[in-house]
DNA sequence: GTTTAGGATTTG
């Protein structure tokens, strides 16, 4: 029975009540990963979205649903606390039938996968998959929630010992509208202005906002705090603000409110529809169905509301001369300049329409590196005065908002004429300037703000520029093809607002751009899509073919020639017939980990697949001069089951001799990688597609978001058919093969162009970004039009 | 014990 309804919920005394195993161990949701150790653990969290249950062929369901960790602080990890839960079959169906939303759920028996939508929904980057005997949901029914239709297997008998049980402390919130003098007061309230902490004349720092709520009334709160972590972690405005503590007061005829004892805050981001995450620093703080409700409902009605102002936050490509703007960028480098200001070099990834002033400063007191192929993506900022000091403090690679910045026009140095009229090659210079009007000031983003993701996945490509260049190019090894039909196309997943442009429109621009077209495939290489699967090295930039089977399985006939022995720290556990022996590290024997960690000596490739089914991680080994080696790190330096890995060639240097185990903590990939010396190549999934609009052809990559292209992780493709197959399906529906160029799907595509330097000479190059193969995993019927 | 600031552009 998968799911069962827990009677007695939550006791006063213990998390887990006596009908849930007692050897189940709660992991907290941000430290969920597909390599922690999820043997006996549970996972905790309240249901905050139930999807429909869906069924996928004679009596099979599937069915998603969110839950979010209340009880882990946010600072365990930089994932979110909320996850997406996959549940197959009858699984599906029951929990359809008698879970709800804002249950409380107990999980068991999960498999953790990686989530191919995390970077659109901005959940958890795992999902967690259950199906099956082995998998377990308890249901704790939700006490806060008004009583629902009569889904459940439940009786609503349950509710009131739930309600008994919890130690709930009720926080009551004042509407602005009825806020009278002298009284400490909650609050729950959007942010519609705000300054960023700064230094006051006394002991603490001081946060002023403007606040308001559905009364319409807008409220001045100061807010003094010693602590600059513990002011409200404000990012802009529409934010959304619950204030514990605060006292109203009379100031200038109007009521104003002041921080008190015990005061605390909580943010959140004011978006309708984005998951509801508690901002702050504190690690016990009472949240509760209600402030869900809390917010949604502020949320729907700022929806509503014109709060936002109409230019603030900007792209360095929008800026025009003598505007104040915020700006959303990743800090590159910086230098002190004097006493009272500082250097900032920034980008965003867009290109400023000006030029923009240069400042020249000491190389050797510039913080910070970067590639030279960005250059003209780079601004400098002068930060001035109180600034200097939150920007001295900042690491290169932060990614930060700049409130207020000043875009200031100069007189062009070019033009060599300063009474020229200004004119597109005015020169913009940037100021932070000194002081806090208007909210002037600086802050960090959190790597998981959902208003950094697009803009880190952009930098990223930039970054990845040099490798997305000629050794992506050199890699061309395929002839055509042929395969079967379906119609689809697909979606953008970026929240870039801008209105499509032709294929020969943006020809005619430049590298370091954005796009989006509405384009067909004319034809795609490789054909062999198995050959699309690369291993690179994110080191030395290199990028190879996985090598086939036969070529594998030679290197480890190879192997076997040497038929010495492995001195050393090594135990040999079992010598096979012909000269196939199995070690353990001296280090693990005795330990729980030592059958997690096998080295294989002799095997040939087809049995050491065979043997990787049954241990975690199989580390094929030779002798070589009478002590232990690894094979040609052409071959696979680990099978962890049908999942094998490669090191880097170039970038490995292993380390067999030296005793291995112990000090690994982590039995994966990754640490075992590190404590043999390897340097791990990834894989990707490469493809180049020639596009086409009417207006023009162009050859566009798919690499960095291949995986969320296709929902396919490339390791998984490089382990198992059916993950191939989904691949081969897909470009089967994108590019239909023996059907006119009239009858193939029009795609919807998110493009850049980036400069690349091959053979000497510049070209530009195009990569298809943040774009999502509609429907990939699911049939639909094709749409009809008769009523 | 309970100041500080109380929005409202630098002047580089």
């Amino acid at each position: 029975m998968p799911i069962h309804v827990v009677k007695d919920g939550p006791g006063p005394h213990t998390q887990v009540p006596a009908q849930v195993p007692a050897h189940l161990q709660t992991i907290p949701i941000p430290l969920i990963s597909t390599t922690a150790d999820t043997t006996d653990r549970a996972v905790k969290g309240r249901v905050i979205h139930k999807g429909p249950l869906v069924s996928i062929g004679e009596d099979y369901y599937v069915l998603k649903t969110v839950i979010q960790d209340e009880d882990s602080p946010q600072s365990l990890s930089s994932e979110p606390s909320s996850i997406n839960v996959i549940l197959f079959g009858a699984m599906a169906k029951d929990y359809s039938e008698s879970v709800s939303q804002g249950d409380l759920l107990l999980l068991a028996g999960f498999t953790v996968a990686k989530s191919p939508t995390s970077h659109k929904d901005k959940l958890h980057v795992c999902n967690l998959q259950m199906a099956g005997d082995d998998s377990s949901v308890y249901v704790y029914p939700s006490s806060t929630l008004s009583p629902r239709a009569s889904v459940s297997k439940r009786s609503s008998t349950f509710r009131p010992e739930v309600t008994k049980a919890a130690k709930v402390v009720k926080y009551s919130y004042v509407p602005l509208s009825h806020l009278k003098p002298g009284v400490v007061v909650n609050i729950y309230a959007v942010v519609c202005f705000f300054k960023q902490p700064f230094r006051t004349k006394g002991t603490d720092y001081c946060s002023t906002l403007k606040i308001t709520d559905q009364s319409n009334n807008k409220v001045g709160c100061t807010i003094f705090c010693d602590k600059l972590e513990e002011h409200p972690k404000i990012f802009k405005i529409g934010d959304i603000i619950r204030l514990h503590r605060v006292k109203s007061q009379l100031f200038n005829g109007a009521i104003s409110l002041l921080t008190s004892h015990g005061f605390s805050a909580v943010t959140f981001d004011g978006t309708v529809g984005s998951p509801v995450v508690p901002r702050t620093c504190s690690k016990s703080f009472s949240f509760s169905e209600d402030d869900r409700q809390a917010v949604e409902a502020l949320r729907v009605w700022v929806s509503t509301q014109s709060l936002v102002p109409a230019e603030p936050s900007l792209p360095l490509s929008s800026v025009q001369p003598k505007a104040y703007f915020d700006l959303t960028c990743q800090l590159l480098a910086k230098a002190p300049v004097d006493s009272s200001c500082t250097l900032m070099k920034v980008w965003d990834g867009t290109k400023c329409s000006y030029p923009t002033l240069d400042v020249f400063v000491e190389p050797s007191t510039l913080e910070g590196r970067f590639s030279k192929n960005i250059n003209n993506l780079i601004v400098n900022i002068l930060v001035y005065d109180n600034h200097v000091e939150v920007a001295q403090q900042l690491k290169p690679g932060t990614y930060l908002r700049i409130y207020n910045l000043h875009a200031v026009p100069g007189a062009s140095r070019l033009s060599g004429n300063d009474s020229e009229p200004s004119g597109p090659t005015e020169h913009l210079g940037f100021h932070l300037h000194g002081g806090t009007s208007y909210g002037r000031g600086l802050r960090v983003l959190p790597d998981d703000s959902p208003d950094i993701q697009d803009l880190r996945r952009v930098l990223e490509t930039f970054s990845n520029s040099d490798l997305s260049d000629s050794s992506l190019l050199e890699v061309w090894n395929t002839p055509p093809l042929d395969t079967a039909p379906v119609e689809t196309a697909t979606e953008r997943i970026c929240d870039h607002t801008m209105d499509p442009v032709t294929l020969a429109d943006v020809k005619t621009r430049g590298p370091s751009q954005m796009y989006h077209v509405r384009a067909q495939i004319n034809s795609y290489l490789p054909q062999k899509l198995h050959q699309s699967l690369k291993l690179y090295c994110d080191k030395c930039k290199s990028i190879r073919d996985v090598p086939d089977d036969g070529t594998v399985g030679n290197m480890f006939l190879e192997a076997q020639k040497d038929g010495g022995s492995c001195d050393g720290s090594w135990t040999l556990e079992l010598r096979l017939p012909r000269a196939l022996s199995l070690y353990m590290s001296s280090q693990l024997i005795g330990s729980s980990k030592a059958k997690e960690l096998i080295f294989l000596k002799g095997a040939t490739l087809e049995e050491t697949c065979r043997i990787a089914t049954a241990y975690n991680n199989i580390i094929p080994v030779m002798s070589s001069q009478g002590s232990m080696s690894l094979l040609d790190l052409s071959a696979p330096f680990l099978f962890r089951g049908t999942k094998r890995y490669y090191g880097c060639r170039q970038c490995s240097n292993v380390k067999l001799g030296e005793p291995l185990g112990e000090d690994v903590e982590m039995l994966d990939e990754k640490s075992l990688a590190e404590a043999l010396g390897v340097h791990l190549l990834q894989y990707g999934l490469l493809l180049k597609l020639e596009l086409q609009d009417g207006t023009d052809c162009l050859e566009a990559l798919l690499w960095r978001d291949s995986e969320s292209f296709f929902q396919v992780s490339a390791v998984d493709a490089a382990a198992n058919q059916e993950a191939q197959d989904v691949i081969q399906e897909t470009m089967d529906r994108l590019c239909p093969p023996g059907r006119s160029l009239a009858e193939r799907p029009w795609l919807d595509l998110c493009l850049t162009s980036y400069s690349v330097e091959d053979d000497g000479q510049r070209r530009t190059c195009y990569q298809i970004i943040h774009t999502d193969t509609r429907g990939a995993n699911t049939h639909t019927a094709p749409h009809t039009h008769t009523s």
